[in-house]
DNA sequence: TCCAATATAATTGTATACACTTACTCATAC
DNA sequence: GTATGAGTAAGTGTATACAATTATATTGGA
């Protein structure tokens, strides 16, 4: 099992085989209401039931899975609705957070936010769909962690996981690439320039132009 | 041991011990920056070392201890700055709640709405802060259930428990009671008559006003 | 054939055992 | 005195064992 080989991040296993799941859900390698069998999964991942059980508890209060006392969890998968839902949930809090982030960004954090810009140029040129789609998570994270609120940056840390899989197709379609990077060069000179409404409206711009690009994926693939 | 008192309810040991930690971590029992020893948790409650990693690693998820790996894990207490942000989320999200719950409220939920509020104004006059308390909570858990939506539901329901502290005193101080009555009863009503902008309006007021009071408590505890 | 009752298997829940890592102690060298 | 390092203790990480519960299969009777 190739698990293994991670181990060097220092990860345990119960975050590995979290991380795992999680992943597997939110791509709906897992269906909806599958019920998920502790055992199955730890000797397909060549471990034991202990770390499996520790993440798959994790999960629940994730909500990515329910809980039946002693019959088992099934899987709660992330579905359109929901995706809709936490963007709009999204869009309402990035609006706090650019204003708290822009007050209380530090030159080191404004120094990465940059830093990601470059790579995020230099990548979008060499067309790494991949390794844009890695900094531009990045980059929003330098953002709510310099919001300086725990549980915002927690907030919205997990919504960017829940949204993964749609970001991820949504950041694939034509020209959309090119887009995001001008709606990020917009949103980083608003925060060099310590200007807070010009911050917002860039955040909740390219936020809403995301969602607005996710929902037409959403549509095209369910139909 | 009480905790296995409440087994009839058929909650598994982890979820007894999750729910005692957490209330333990947010009434400050367990002081920020404590580290917590699974051993010594589990001998206290006379349970094996299992059940109590099984809740930590749920806190964890929930941003309530810190894991440093091999190391174990410290407090991270819900501080009076957390609240504060958790309120100001809330407030966001809540307008959000609002007008989705007017409109997909189904009959049985208004019934429930109804049923709570008048429990409300029964103990109210029976001056039971503890009853009240815990109607208020599920006032607003039969909002956010009606919302129909996922996530918005799960980050509400754990917002209040964040700021469950704090709610419990600021419901105590002299008139408080009475007033959050008023507010519910507005609330109520604009359910009732199914009007988005009356419920919007009357969540953000009751919110804003427990917010108010829970801050000047805030202020007068930790002088 | 269908149902109920019961045995059996599968699965979860909890406890224990052991391995591995980190923290601590204390002696030795400088 | 302070630094270094071996040895020990404490604590976490993972695996296994056993208990309790739930699901499934089987059998006997109407």
């Amino acid at each position: 099992m190739d698990l293994f080989d991670q181990k060097k991040e220092n990860k345990s296993l119960t975050t590995l085989i979290f991380e795992k799941i999680r992943e597997d859900i939110i791509n709906d390698v897992y269906k909806n209401d599958e019920k998920i069998i502790e055992a199955k999964v730890a000797e397909e991942m060549g471990v034991s039931r202990t770390p499996v059980r520790e993440a798959i508890k994790q999960l629940e209060l994730d909500g990515l899975v329910e809980n039946i006392p002693n019959r088992g969890v099934i899987v709660k998968g992330v579905t359109p609705q929901d995706i809709e839902d936490i963007y709009t949930m999204r869009l309402a809090i990035e609006g706090i957070a650019a204003k708290w982030s822009v007050e209380r960004m530090s030159e080191d954090s404004l120094k990465d936010l940059k830093d990601i810009y470059e790579l995020m140029e230099f990548y979008t040129v060499k067309k790494d769909i991949e390794k844009i789609f890695e900094l531009n998570t990045r980059f929003h994270e330098v953002i709510y962690k310099a919001s300086s609120s725990h549980y915002l940056e927690h907030v919205l840390t997990d919504f960017q996981q829940f949204i993964k899989s749609t970001r991820k197709i949504s950041l694939a379609t034509e020209g959309r690439v090119e887009e995001a990077l001008k709606e990020h060069k917009k949103i980083l000179d608003a925060f060099l320039a310590k200007d807070i409404k010009a911050a917002t409206d860039a955040l909740v711009y390219h936020i809403e132009h995301s969602k607005c690009n996710a929902g037409k994926m959403i549509e095209r693939t369910t139909k």
